[in-house]
Formats: C-alpha cells, structure tokens, sequence
DNA sequence: TATTATATTCTACATATTGTAGAATTTGCA
DNA sequence: TGCAAATTCTACAATATGTAGAATATAATA
C-alpha cells in the first residue's frame, strides 16, 4: 500500500545531492518552493543558467513519480506534479532510512562515530542528546 | 596522499550489499578470509553455485583495486589482491563516512532517529551509549 | 629453445540510474 | 476544426556493476 520512496545515498556529495541527482535536486527545490506545478512552471522556475528542454524535464519528473517522490495529477490537458513529502517529512523519511540502514550495517561503529561528529562539530548537541536519551531511558519498560 | 574508498549506500539492501555489489561483496569475503589471493584462488574459493569467470573476476578486481578497496601486487605472472582494510577497518571506515553524511543532511533527523531505534531494537545499548556521552562531556573542553 | 598452460589485457555487451532531447502524436481550447 | 501546447516514444550519453570471449603475454617445462 505504502510505496516508499527508492532512493541511494552518497556521502561524497553534499545535501540533497546526496540522494537527488543533479535535475531531480532542481525540481524538488522549485516544487517545495512553488508547490504543485506543471512541466511549463518548472521550467519557468529554474535560473537561466541551466537550460533543459522540456521534454527532459517531463521524463524526468515521471521518473521521480515512479520512484514514489512526486505526485502527479492531470489538469485539462497538462500534468501537473507535487511532492511526495514536504521538505521537512523528506530529509525526516530520507534521514530515518539511512540511520536505520548504517545502524544494521555496524551498530556498534554507529554509535561511537556518531558521538565522535557530535564532540567534534557541535559539542553543545551533546546536552540536547543526552535529555533525548535520558527521555527515552525514562519510557523504558523495567525488565 | 590518503585515497579514500569511494561507495554508495543502498539502504534498502543488508549488509555489505548496501555498499558492495554481489560480486565485489564475495571476492571481499574471500580475500577477508584467505587473505591476499589470486584471481584463481578467489575463484577456487567461491561456492560452486556461483559460476564466474576468470577474466570476469579480474575485471572486477581491477576495478576495486581503482575504487581503493584493493591493493594489487605482482608475484610471478599473476597479480595477487588484499584488502585494503580488513573486515572491521571497513565496516568502521564505511560507517564513519556514512554518519558524517548522514548527519550533515539532517543533524536533527538523525539524532532523532539513532534514539528511536536504540530504543526500539535494543534498549539497553542505551546505557552503553549514555555512557560514550558522558566520556565525551567530560572532555569538552570548557568555553 | 619450442611448446604449453596460465594469466593478463582488451574489448564489448547487458542492466540500472540519471541527464538529455528530437520526432511523432495527442489533446484541448479558441 | 485547426493550431499551439503537452505528452509519449525513442534513443543516446555517462557511470556503475556483472559478464566473458579473443587476443596477447609470460612463465614453466619438455
């Protein structure tokens, strides 16, 4: 019933880039940003250094349509296409995956690479976690 | 100087096949535990329903010694492979990549989320982990 | 040294993903 | 009903991975 969203994740590039190629990035930003829009507005919205055909654009939002991140609806006789998932529910959903995906990769290196980033790049984050932990040691049921 | 190992991860998959293709996840196998081999002993060494080729199999370790998974080294005629980290160097070399790529694209997701399955999978890695926190505020050099 | 067995290199094809777009076709509105 | 606009179809490019045959190089040995 739920189709999930496919998706690859490459930690060699940076944000969205990571699980977006280059053209599926800018139509995901143009669409969070416009909301619902048709192939004519996304191509309106994009900066006039890049210069794609609208064709491309088409096959590539039905692309992205059939990996389940955008919605298409028909309007008179154009489609028009919206996200899947908001910005915030997108990193949320992409996010969650992967944690869960490197946690059963090597839970144990998990979790100390994680408190090592945290120490390294914002040792202030480690109060907000330890309350986070300390919440759900709360919520543990007692053996 | 320091090539890193380039991958990509496909959190839809389990173990090295997030990371590995099928073949390039059983020579890794093999080569983890033979240690350096030849291309006729790696195919010596895999499970008679996988029928590979010899060229096929040099073909792919040659490209992974490219990707820096392997090194290569000439004995004779042939070319003897080795890992270039063994199984738990990578396994803490791929996670560590991956959490930094992770939490560089949604700090806040991620943490979230690594509590969440701590506490869902096993809640008593809870303890250990409050413990690795407490490590490292003690440390966190005073403002 | 000539032969043979073995290993490598070169090349090429298959599938999958992503970017790209022309040509043909459909469709809806004026 | 005719045309502008949009879609569909098809195809090519690059990269990653799996696959392997043919040609070539090389080492051991007869």
């Amino acid at each position: 019933m739920n189709k999930q969203v496919k998706f690859n994740f490459n930690p060699f590039k940076e944000g969205l880039n990571q699980v977006l190629g280059a053209l599926e990035k800018d139509i995901m930003e143009v669409l969070w940003n416009r909301g619902e829009s048709s192939v004519k507005e996304i191509l309106d919205a994009f900066s006039n250094d890049r210069d794609t055909s609208y064709s491309t654009v088409i096959t590539v939002t039905n692309r992205m349509a059939k990996k389940g991140l955008l919605k298409k609806r028909k309007v008179g006789r154009a489609y028009f296409y919206n996200p899947t998932y908001n910005r915030e529910q997108f990193f949320d959903v992409v996010s969650k995956k992967m944690i869960e995906g490197v946690s059963e990769f090597s839970f144990q290196s998990a979790m100390v690479h994680f408190v090592d980033y945290m120490a390294q790049v914002d040792p202030d984050k480690i109060e907000y976690f330890s309350k986070l932990i300390e919440s759900k040691r709360k919520n543990k049921p007692g053996k």
